[in-house]
DNA sequence: TAAATTAGCTTGCTAATTGCAAGTGGATAT
DNA sequence: ATATCCACTTGCAATTAGCAAGCTAATTTA
């Protein structure tokens, strides 16, 4: 049932099958910059996302290795996901798609500096984000 | 009918509203990198994207601006579909999901050279390809 | 300690989208 | 003149998305 569906061996083919939806980035990225990390703070996020379709693509993530579930510290009704090393790898990805969409939508407030950081100096940010999702991994 | 809803002032979001789907991606990757530009061009690529829904993408990109149709220099029965430099744009984005995909995947021949030059020199390989992707536009 | 709330889902149903197959109409090759 | 190519459109079945409600276990509130 869950298994994915590789319609060619393309590089970029094969990770649209994983990621190429409407949904599966905006997860990963309230898990990277939005401090979301239960299914609660996914379904309150601006889109809207609806219930079913959270829980589908939450269970394709965990899945292809990009998110994985694990015991919530403040309360055993909670589920914490986290971003694997695999996930946490698609930060240069939504960063390359920040970059592309400054140019054509009014950018949101709060993620000037950010972005300015970004085109300063790319890889420093990739790797100081990184290195802090890294860190919570072995929490 | 044709407008793009946007889900939230979201960037990432914003952009996947135009090219999260299986098969947008796919269509400006065949521009890039395949010398395809007609329809049956397309419709011929290894993933088979059946030809109603090429006509509704290709709609939507050219509404969207990364793409455009032009006369075919060598046919009139052809229409050239090109990419604009809002597409040429995208090719950042593209090139670091390559790179994702390269350690998860079992790679195609004939891209590692490209995948190569992509992790010793980023800007040059990004800044090679768009002059010529952007010498395509003014013929 | 009983009742209400929270958390993470599942289920049922409807609407929308996808994808296959066939068809259309103009341009081009034979 | 006929057949084929090209860029689609249309019809229809199947899949997927999305809304609302429900369900179970854990937790908070009264």
């Amino acid at each position: 049932m869950g298994t994915v569906k590789k319609r060619s061996n393309c590089l970029l083919s094969s990770s649209l099958d994983i990621f190429g939806d409407k949904w599966s980035l905006l997860i990963i990225r309230d898990l990277m910059f939005n401090n979301k990390n239960t299914y609660n703070d996914f379904l309150k996020s601006a889109e809207g996302i609806a219930t079913n379709i959270l829980a589908s693509r939450l269970k394709g993530l965990e899945e292809n290795g990009l998110i994985e579930k694990s015991e919530h510290p403040g309360s055993r009704a909670k589920i914490l996901y986290r971003l694997t090393p695999k996930g946490i790898e698609l930060l240069p990805v939504i960063i390359e798609i920040h970059l592309w969409a400054e140019k054509y939508f009014t950018i949101p407030s709060g993620i000037e500096p950010t972005l300015k950081e970004a085109k300063k100096d790319r890889e420093a940010l990739i790797k100081s984000i990184t290195k802090s999702l890294m860190e919570n991994i072995s929490l």
